[in-house]
DNA sequence: GCTTATAATCGTAATATTGCAATGTATATA
DNA sequence: TATATACATTGCAATATTACGATTATAAGC
């Protein structure tokens, strides 16, 4: 159907996901890695650099923005996007913690 | 379009967003916190447990296994999943590193 | 006010994903 | 051999995602 059933999984389930299914378009990944070189940048140069549409661009770019890892500040008639410290943070720690549940190294299998 | 160009990024993008990807499901994170819980699961099981058809927990492991992070064993009748611990801690570290990249506390705005 | 530049939004097309019923396949057991 | 069990696969419907051209909105500079 197309639709996830978010509403029988938990809600740190629901969150994880979410976070990861951001990550998860090589668009996104470069942009936040121009981001990170440059701290700070801005959506044209984007543009440039990864050879996608303007409008494409800008639509990663909201995806970025409804996990808050980025934010956007309007500078004169330019926009410039910045990681979120706090917000990196907490989905560094989600992920870590997860991949940290896994701490037997004997397989059944 | 629905078709990520993939030609226009790095191997490394692609890889760590298809990792991201494939973790982007509530129902996989769900999968992976149940193989964890137990060392070694059963699919049927799984379709108990999470409320989803077979047919659909069944699709959603294929997706789990094509980036190895779990691996299947014919056990009598049944399949037993488990963690592949080596491609889990590769997941692991190509997330960890990219997350690391974000030294600089200091925004631009 | 008019023009230019930047970026968000809208509309649309194509493809992908999610979910399930039905079916297929392999193995164990009666 | 026949039947039941455990999954995988197929086919389908509904929704989501990706990408882009066109349009719109805002601000700077004249």
């Amino acid at each position: 159907m197309g639709l996830t059933k978010t509403e029988i999984f938990t809600a740190a389930q629901n969150e994880l996901a979410h976070i990861a299914k951001v990550l998860g378009h090589p668009a996104r990944i470069a942009i936040l890695e121009q981001i990170l070189q440059r701290e700070g940048c801005i959506c044209n140069d984007l543009v440039f650099e990864t050879g996608l549409a303007q409008a494409t661009i800008s639509q990663h770019l909201k995806e970025l923005k409804s996990i808050g890892i980025i934010r956007g500040t309007i500078s004169g008639k330019r926009m410039c996007y910045c990681i979120d410290q706090e917000k990196w943070e907490t989905a560094q720690e989600l992920l870590s913690n997860f991949f940290k549940k896994n701490q037997n190294t004997a397989n059944c299998c």
